[in-house]
RNA sequence: GGUGGGUUGGCCGAGAGGCGAGGCAACGGACUGCAAAUCCGUCUACACGGGUUCAAAUCCCGUACCCACCUCCA
């Protein structure tokens, strides 16, 4: 079995061949720490995630890196709209992010760099690309040093564009530029920024571009030539683009595999556009668990747009916990088990991440482990048990992850309420003995009040939130 | 204007020439004191119009509608 991975940049699913055999070093454009994570943002951290874990399961050593923007247009505007230190907010933000991640188990980067530590080597690459004839300091004198599009013919090649046919920036200062489509690589500080958002360069004070800092720490933590690069689809132009236009200019081979998540949108529209914070993500967790959430991106392909409703949603969270109802009533059941994955499982993942087909077989296998249970214990439903469990692990939705465990008040408050549950249900089996089916369901209803659901099980009444 | 993607059953969501993904909902049956859960079964769809083929949701041509990107974006 090979994995097979689809290449934005050709445009077709082929095998992955890595640069070293056993290793994998993947880049993924993370976010740019402006405001609070919504449901899109993650969706690119889940997808990612799982290429991870896949690359891993499957034998790779993995370097994982994923950047965070740290300084920015968009930062300095929202932090002098809301009058506090652009730093401050972009690490309050980064602090947001880390919590929404860490709930839909997100595993953390191998390095995860920012763009304002990295401002030496930006520098350097800035540097060579001017040596070489493909970046100019403005002639105005404003500081800024520009990507000369002109100069590097194999530009637009990422995303099959031809320069004659872009529209040049309409908004964008063309002062100094040679053509409008040439791009920042470096920015002069301007009287109107804080002194702070300046670093010094051989132009004077400023700050990196948007695009360079993702070419200058790709090739500091990966290397020249590296596996994976990804990010969301709307970064293809000009932001990927752009990158490998500077690192390939640079002469570094850069990335061999180009792969992009599609979006999720709300009302037919990408969410940055719409108003309201129901889709930020600690507004969406008071609706499921961060454990429904990530199944629910995890149950559609990577690739496909999805359209975001909290009815499909909840839908989501129904099937995930038919899974988790399968793992809690069998584990009593089971004595000895391994984790292995289905052929099925394997075929699926390895066709380009097919999580929605790797699915469908947890849930194949759910299904055969249910009839089993219904005979007892016996080795095949180990077998359905180890299988579920190898194949959540996969998909980071393994229940028993501590990544999911609650927090501890929350535990609490589970044995208060269990406590108490109990006492009742103890007398409602008093009363189902003695047959007195009106008092036994009255108990039964009372409890459900509460919101709780009580089930009768071979093994004893058990109670669910 | 240029580039890319999409339209699948009541709903979500896969598939990419033949061999009915999966889930949710609904309905019927088994099990149950009644339920719940579980299992079995039912409902069997591919925007529209042509074409290619023994065979098309899948390939080709055309049409309609939707979305994304073209220097702020996951």
């Amino acid at each position: 079995m090979t994995l097979r991975l689809h290449d934005t940049a050709t445009r077709e699913t082929r095998d992955f061949v890595p640069l070293v055999p056993g290793r994998a070093g993947i880049y993924v454009c993370g976010l740019t720490v402006q405001s609070e994570p919504h449901v899109g943002h993650v969706r690119s951290a889940v997808n990612f995630d799982v290429l991870r874990r896949w690359l891993s399961a499957s034998g790779y050593d993995v370097d994982f890196i994923r950047n965070v923007t740290d300084i920015d247009d968009k930062i300095l505007t929202k932090s002098a709209e809301q009058g506090v230190h652009w730093y401050a907010l972009a690490a309050a933000m980064k602090r947001e992010l880390d919590k929404a991640l860490a709930a839909i188990n997100v595993l953390p980067p191998t390095y995860e760099p920012g763009a304002t530590g990295h401002v030496p080597e930006i520098v350097e690459l800035v540097e060579q690309l001017i040596d070489r004839g493909h970046a100019y300091a403005a002639e105005d004198g404003s500081g800024d040093v520009y990507f000369d599009v002109r100069s590097w013919p194999a530009y637009g090649e990422l995303t099959r564009q031809r320069v004659e046919d872009m529209e040049p920036a309409g908004d964008a200062d063309p002062r100094g530029k040679r053509d409008p489509r040439d791009f920042a690589l470096w920015k002069g500080w301007k009287e109107t920024e804080p002194s702070t958002a300046a670093w010094p360069s051989p132009w004077g004070r400023g700050r990196p571009g948007w695009h360079i800092e993702c070419s200058a720490m790709a090739g500091k933590y990966l290397g020249p030539a590296f596996d994976v690069h990804g990010g969301g689809v709307d970064l293809r132009f000009p932001h990927h683009e752009n990158e490998q236009a500077q690192s390939r200019a640079a002469g570094r081979p850069f990335a061999s595999y180009w792969l992009h998540n599609a979006w999720i949108t709300t009302a037919g529209e990408k969410m940055s556009k719409s108003l309201g914070n129901s889709l930020l993500i600690p507004e969406v967790l008071k609706r499921v668990r961060g454990i429904e959430l990530r199944y629910y991106m995890v149950s559609a392909h990577y690739r496909s747009h999805v359209e975001f409703s909290f009815e499909a949603l909840e839908e989501a969270a129904k099937a995930f916990r038919r899974i988790e109802d399968f793992l809690d009533r069998a584990a009593p059941a089971v004595g000895t088990w391994f984790a292995a994955l289905p052929e099925a499982f394997v075929a699926a993942m390895d066709d380009d991440l097919g999580t929605p087909a790797a699915v469908a077989v947890v849930h194949e296998s759910v299904r055969e482990g249910n009839r089993l249970l219904a005979d007892g214990p016996s080795e095949a439903l180990g077998q359905r048990f180890g299988e579920v469990i190898a194949m959540l692990d996969v998909l980071g939705l393994n229940p028993s992850d501590e990544a999911w465990a609650p927090s501890g008040s929350d535990d609490r408050m589970t044995e208060v309420v269990d406590a108490l549950v109990q006492g009742l249900l103890a007398e409602r089996t008093a009363a189902r003995e003695a047959k007195d089916w009106a008092r036994a369901d009255a108990i039964r209803d009372q409890i459900k009040a509460a919101g709780i659901e009580v089930e009768d099980t071979p093994s004893g009444p058990k109670w669910s939130v």
